[in-house]
DNA sequence: AACCAGAACAACCGCGGTTCG
DNA sequence: CCGAACCGCGGTTGTTCTGGT
């Protein structure tokens, strides 16, 4: 038994919305809030439309103070990092970065940064064909293989490369160990607890999400707290030459020649991680470099995942 | 100019988690 | 305590745009 539909299908309407439905959800919503119930929230303006499709055109696209395209360097470094330490947590990611959705960042991932990140990889040998339809996926990426052809094309080491693609396996795995599917492994850093981003400076996304009496994912409650005893345990790790490589890596892929596209910004980001504020993005134990995804511990240890986790975020 | 493939983006779907009566 | 209703998330699909042939 399935579960019943969130609204009837047959009179909903659905596809793009209008300027005109634009307008009348966001007028309501200016003037009376959501009501905390977005399922009666149609019937009151006298859209038709299904409840969570009104959720999402505002939370994406209405409501004030959303950004859309032109992502910065900073941005795209944060989307980078946080990826490859957590995951497709795409609501955590989002709410380091005032004014982005989920929605945004996900769809900006999966058409650029994954590309320029990886794609490039798929070229290696090429001579110049197009890509193909397909959007890279961690079943089309190379298992870290060597550089084939030696060309001067950039790409990630084996190591970091390896992160993103373990990354995108655990996804299609469901593994429950992972790290993004539980709760209790998630760094304090990417809850509100700090009310920060990770750029050090307050978050006006969560003053917005406040605002408009929407919850906001980081506000986990739950998550709170439950690693600060881990925090006080672990040490602070030290950036490590491992780290330096991997972060000029990344800011070489996506900045250096070949990808200039992007206004030449690229100074900007992780610099040492001081452009970071104090959060050091790559840092892992240092004692595990015999494995080159040593913060990714697939083992079901879950004491040794945590250390890794606790490292990565320096926490 | 027409066609096509790929890229980019908007929106939908389904599920898990949470809340509330 | 239980179940229904609702919320929010992540994955996927559909549509439009763009550039190449």
């Amino acid at each position: 038994m399935g579960r019943a539909p969130c609204c009837d299908k047959a009179t909903v309407k659905k596809g793009p919305w209008s300027p005109e439905e634009d307008a009348m959800l966001k007028n309501y919503i200016e003037e009376h809030g959501t009501g905390g119930n977005w399922i009666a929230l149609p019937h009151k303006i006298g859209l038709k439309r299904c409840g969570k499709s009104c959720r999402l055109r505002w939370l994406n696209y209405l409501r004030p103070n959303i950004k859309h395209g032109d992502f910065t360097p900073e941005e795209d470094s944060i989307i980078c990092s946080l990826y490859i330490s957590i995951g497709s947590r795409w609501s955590i990611i989002a709410a380091q970065l005032p004014g982005r959705t989920d929605n945004d960042v996900k769809n900006y991932w999966n058409t650029k940064l994954k590309k320029r990140l990886l794609g490039r990889r798929k070229d290696r040998g090429g001579s110049g064909h197009h890509h193909h339809r397909s959007q890279s996926t961690a079943d089309d990426l190379p298992a870290g293989d060597g550089m084939k052809d030696g060309g001067s094309e950039r790409s990630l080491s084996t190591s970091a490369m390896e992160r993103i693609q373990l990354c995108m396996q655990l996804q299609e795995l469901q593994n429950p160990l992972a790290i993004h599917h539980n709760p209790l492994l998630w760094p304090n850093k990417v809850t509100d607890q700090s009310n920060q981003n990770f750029n050090g400076s307050s978050s006006s996304m969560n003053v917005t999400v406040a605002e408009h009496g929407l919850s906001s994912s980081l506000s986990d409650h739950h998550l709170n707290g439950q690693l600060e005893s881990a925090a006080m345990a672990s040490p602070s790790s030290g950036k490590n030459s491992n780290v330096v490589t991997i972060e000029a890596e990344l800011q070489e892929l996506l900045y250096g020649e070949g990808n200039q596209g992007r206004g030449g910004a690229g100074g900007a980001i992780i610099d040492g991680g001081a452009q970071q504020g104090d959060v050091d993005w790559w840092s892992y134990d240092q004692g595990k470099q015999s494995s080159p995804v040593n913060c990714w511990d697939f083992t079901p240890e879950t004491s040794s995942m945590f250390q890794d986790y606790t490292s990565v975020y320096d926490i």
